[in-house]
DNA sequence: CTTTGGATCGTCT
DNA sequence: GACGATCCAAAGG
């Protein structure tokens, strides 16, 4: 395992369970481009219910302008909550079988959205052991965007919830950890437009992030 | 370790 | 009627 930096030190790998003191993400801090704001969500925190996972990967998608975005050809009835505002949670399924979650940014009436791929089990093990019968090893619990929901408990469900709310179901939070200082980029997995923007963001030298 | 093909169904053409 | 913002098991090196 990987030795944590000193609290809060920018670009630490963090331990994993360990958890300081935390906040609730604000909704301020998730306007604006997906570009911009999916980089700055590395290191952050989900939690449904009683699991909580801190985020290793994520991936930018814009609107109009980006070909492999699902808000690409407008709005539809399943992609109405990229739509929505900053902060919500956009869960879609993908493939017939698996639901994918995102952090909604932008602002209202402009889609933009940040795709989980992957985060490191923190708390609540046990119960994403149980949604994931078919993992190996914990880092593979929810080294995915499918396995991320499966092992968080996040279903089509949870499409438009507020994670900007205390006490929510679904929530994001911070901790001391900030974001990498110098975040991988690389090209988005699974799409085939638009395939040269390098809108892929994970915490360099993590084990958990996804392929 | 890598590659390959099947599963499975809502959404949009 | 075709196609995925995926995952997994199986097979081969």
């Amino acid at each position: 395992m990987t030795v944590p930096g000193p609290a809060g030190a920018a670009g630490e790998v963090a331990a994993p369970g360990v958890v300081g003191r935390t906040r609730q993400v604000r909704r301020a801090e998730l306007t604006g481009p997906a570009v911009d704001v999916a980089p700055r969500l590395l290191n952050a925190l989900v939690a449904v219910g009683d699991r909580l996972g801190r985020i290793l990967e994520v991936e930018a998608y814009a609107g109009a302008d980006d070909p492999a975005s699902h808000a690409h050809r407008g709005r539809t009835a399943r992609n109405a909550t990229m739509f929505g505002r900053p902060g919500l949670l956009y869960v879609y399924r993908s493939y017939g079988i698996h639901w994918c979650a995102n952090v909604v940014a932008g602002t209202e009436g402009v889609a933009q959205a940040v795709l989980l791929r992957a985060v490191a089990p923190v708390r609540g093990i046990e119960a994403m052991w149980a949604d994931r019968p078919a993992a190996r090893r914990e880092r593979d619990l929810a080294s995915g965007p499918g396995k991320l929901c499966a092992a968080l408990g996040i279903t089509g469900e949870d499409d438009g919830a507020d994670l900007c709310v205390a006490g929510a179901r679904v929530r994001l939070l911070r901790d001391a950890v900030g974001p990498p200082a110098e975040p991988a980029a690389g090209a988005r997995i699974g799409i085939t437009r638009a395939v040269d923007r390098p809108w892929r963001f994970h915490v360099p030298g993590h084990p958990g992030v996804s392929r």
